[in-house]
DNA sequence: GTAGTGTTGCCTTTTCACTGCTACAATCGT
DNA sequence: ACGATTGTAGCAGTGAAAAGGCAACACTAC
């Protein structure tokens, strides 16, 4: 489960930068940010929500993609759920079938 | 939003014991309860999650219930949520009615 | 009037998310 | 060949926030 610090080295190096540029850009220091690439922070395994929104809008990723990779729910799906608790309890028991079948009718519900 | 604190308070007086009596059996002091079933607390207006944890187990509650009354995501949902995550980015933009059918379907396809 | 209950304000501890520094190896341009 | 730049890695230390503790207080109700 690296993939997360995989995704932001992607990311910057599509745009070019160093870790010691990129770093003040997102206001961390350099070595943090290695680790964070390399998954190798000293504790957890991905940084606060607070960097992961920094490092989305200044490489242009996506920020919700790049907070799931992390292991986080995005706040927008969190209000949701909170909001709906009874429907997404229903559905995370629900099977990998079940589930795309169901998205299949959301979007077809969705566009009439 | 002090539904979470009302709660506790409901499943401790439903189990007779007093907050002296309960706190010891959680692992925190009585006046941090009392705060928790007021929605008092200094910062935030839940305890942790290993709190809930253990006050499920020891008033018999829901543990996923009262979380999501606390405003956190359980982690049963959000494990299912990483591991679909377009599923449910998909099902976290529809409006409630969409949300509802969808939901009934769910019950349907997992009935068959 | 004291025993048990709940409330409140302030205080302490622990955790988190880094910093800052250092030293090192690899790679690159010239 | 050389310095310059880049990434890696270790580790003590920090500031703020989260989580909870403590002591004094007030209300019953016996």
């Amino acid at each position: 489960m690296k993939v997360f610090g995989n995704k932001i080295r992607e990311l910057r190096k599509f745009k070019g930068y160093s870790l010691r540029t990129l770093a003040p850009m997102v206001g961390v220091g350099f070595s943090y940010l290695s680790k964070v690439e390399n998954s190798k922070l000293d504790f957890g395994d991905s940084p606060s929500e607070a960097l992961i929104h920094k490092l989305a809008e200044t490489l242009d990723g996506d920020e919700d993609e790049l907070l799931l990779m992390a292991g986080r729910i995005p706040k927008s799906i969190a209000r949701r759920i909170l909001e709906q608790p009874d429907v997404f309890r229903l559905l995370a028991k629900c099977d990998d079938t079940t589930l795309r079948s169901v998205a299949a009718q959301a979007i077809r519900t969705g566009k009439k």
